[in-house]
RNA sequence: GGCCGCGUGCCAGAGUGGUCUAAUGGGGCGGAUUGCAAAUCCGUUUAUCGUCGGUUCGAAUCCGACCGCGGCCUCCA
């Protein structure tokens, strides 16, 4: 196995695989692009966040070296958002307009709570979006730290690495008036209906993400583009900053009237905030006006030249065009010294889609999956977990229920070296050097955790009996794996049995494993038999126990 | 129409010029164990790498064409 000596990743922004290299090495700034909080995460959002997580723990780990540093210690100032801002929801009018997606999810939650998916117990107020956003918040907060994102588990201690879009329109307003002052937007339409957008023909760069440059993207192509909306734009790829709009569900007060800012300001403003500038003494909370002083940051914050702002910047692989082209064109244009040639990142990370079954992942499909369904029927979250993060990231993976059963597996195998305690020798010792360097090398590989996963298990395979330093060296792997520090899911015991998550006791259960065991005592084992196969009809497996306790789990 | 990516066994998924006669996990098969199962453990089995052509002493790995799948160009992880 060639040996390689640091971390290379694929750059989006060259469309090659370079060594990574931070400006300071000492603190790595991250920000991930987070979930738009109207409706729950599902499985595929959580792919690209957990590519993003497992990136961050290995930058933080002592086995990752990067080019031309020492071995750290090295701290990553890993940010993502939370978009709760409702945003325009219709096709053809992209720029603004359409209902908000708070108020649709609002209308849902109301319609779920209607049909008993969502508890009635549950005090939400539909009608209020930051009530609704709240909601959807507070669960993807609850996954995302059930699947071990360190990042929605370092925010329990420091919010403001988890920062709310509602919470930052004053910034983005004096983000829009730089870009305005630089000559970068400017003001369309009449007061009552105006419109700020950003101007793509200031910044030489657009394009250079995504490679749609000025003169590849089509006009109006479809039908899709509102003429009313592209009037007042002086090129058609010019995109919304701020839209003047009194009567929108979610506004705010602006230079430019009450209205909404447009949807790729936020994550320039909240990442310079939070990852380019440093964290203010203040943790965001629920009160506005302690961070006024970090507005002012975002007035006088520029970096020299055309350098990048931020180390990092991940997102899923539809965000690279327009998201964070945009992105790009916002923040070089508002804080670099001189835009013209700022990639706003130096680096720039997209995990590929997932599909589930085999075909892309969508409602209309049945195939779409959240965390919580699959805790629900007991599914372990170190097991979706590993199943999440075992492809490489830039391939499009494909879930499968068969997957997620083999990734259980895996996980209780190795969790069965990482809790033993007989003293290592010599030989153990170097039994688990070797395995560590071969997984660090195929992480400092573009982070190629399939292979790093195969040279984990076939050193466990090499394992008889495992050691106190076999049990460390697997912890070691799993600070990056992130999978079996997961809690599990808790069982219910009765006398008679234990169920597994995902079942739970039910007199009918109950009842036919006291006639089983009734059954087998008297050695009538047709009979313990038939009820076993009714138990299956039901949906249930049992297995016998050493303790004459019954396991029952559901039927795979 | 433009730009980009992918196609490896029954499944998932590594491998991007030479022990690849293709890693690893699952499945299958055989054995231990079990009243029987399940789980676990041990052993074993399965691919010539989408198709065709080219480059090379040598290709899954590079180049070309074709077929198939997908992404972006429009909200989307």
């Amino acid at each position: 196995m060639a040996l390689i000596p640091h971390l290379k990743l694929y750059n989006s922004l060259t469309r090659s695989v370079e060594p990574f290299v931070p400006a300071d090495a000492g603190r790595i700034t991250f920000y991930s692009c987070g979930p738009t909080v109207y409706d729950d995460a599902h499985i595929g959002n959580f792919r690209s966040f957990l590519a993003a997580d497992v990136l961050k723990r290995f930058l933080q780990s002592p086995l990752c070296q990067l080019e031309g540093t020492g071995p750290g210690p090295r701290t990553v100032v890993h940010v993502m958002n939370i978009t709760d801002v409702g945003h325009m929801t219709e096709d053809d009018v992209a720029d603004g307009g359409g209902e908000d997606k708070m108020a649709l999810a609002g209308r849902r939650i109301a319609e779920a709570k209607k049909s008993g998916k969502i508890p009635a117990n549950v005090q939400i107020d539909a009608t209020d979006p930051y009530a609704v956003a709240g909601f959807y918040a507070q669960r993807f907060l609850e996954d995302a730290r059930q699947l071990g994102l360190l990042v929605a588990i370092e925010a329990q201690k420091d919010a403001s690495l988890m920062p709310r879009a509602s919470a930052f329109v004053p910034g983005m307003v004096v983000v829009i008036e730089r870009l305005i002052a630089r000559g970068n937007a400017y003001v369309a339409g009449s007061t009552g209906q105006r419109a700020v957008y950003f101007s793509v023909q200031s910044f030489a760069g657009y394009g250079k993400l995504s490679g749609n440059t000025l003169d590849k993207l089509r006009e109006g192509e479809g039908g899709r583009v509102n003429a009313a909306d592209q009037a007042g734009k002086r090129h058609p790829a010019d995109f919304l900053l701020w839209k003047e709009d009194p009567r929108h569900i979610m506004k705010w007060e602006s230079p430019w009237g009450w209205g909404y800012p447009g949807w790729h300001i936020e994550c320039s403003v909240m990442s310079v905030w939070r990852a380019a500038i440093g964290r203010t003494d203040t943790p965001i909370g629920e009160s506005l006006p302690a961070l006024e002083q970090a507005w002012g940051a975002l007035t006088s914050f520029t970096k020299p030249g055309s350098q990048a702002l931020i180390d990092l910047h991940s997102g899923g692989e539809d965000n690279a065009f327009p998201h964070h082209e945009c992105e790009i064109a916002q923040s070089c244009c508002a804080f670099n010294q001189t835009p013209a040639g700022g990639v706003f990142a130096r680096s720039w990370f997209h995990a590929r889609h997932l599909f589930v079954e085999g075909e892309k992942m969508s409602k209309s499909r049945g195939n779409f999956f959240t965390p919580r369904d699959l805790f629900a029927q007991g599914h372990e979250p170190a097991a979706l977990r590993l199943e999440l993060i075992r492809a490489h990231y830039r391939t499009n993976a494909n879930f499968t229920m068969q997957g997620l059963a083999d990734s259980a597996r895996m996980v209780e195998r190795w969790r069965k070296i990482a809790s033993a305690t007989t003293p290592g020798t010599t030989a153990p010792k170097a039994r688990a050097q070797d395995v560590l360097t071969a997984f660090a090398d195929a992480m400092h590989d573009d982070l190629n955790v399939a292979k790093a996963i195969g040279a984990v298990n076939a050193w466990l395979n090499t394992i008889a009996t495992p050691s106190a330093d076999d049990a460390e060296a697997i912890r070691l792997i799993d600070q990056v794996l992130g999978v079996l520090e997961r809690p599990r899911l808790a069982s219910q015991g009765t006398e008679l049995a234990e169920y597994a998550p995902g079942t739970e006791p039910h007199p009918a259960i109950e009842g036919r494993l006291q006639a089983r065991k009734a059954a087998r005592a008297a050695k009538d084992f047709k009979a313990s038999d038939t009820i076993r196969d009714e138990l299956a009809a039901l949906g249930y497996a049992i297995k016998d126990t050493p303790s004459g306790r019954v396991e029952v789990s559901r039927k795979k």
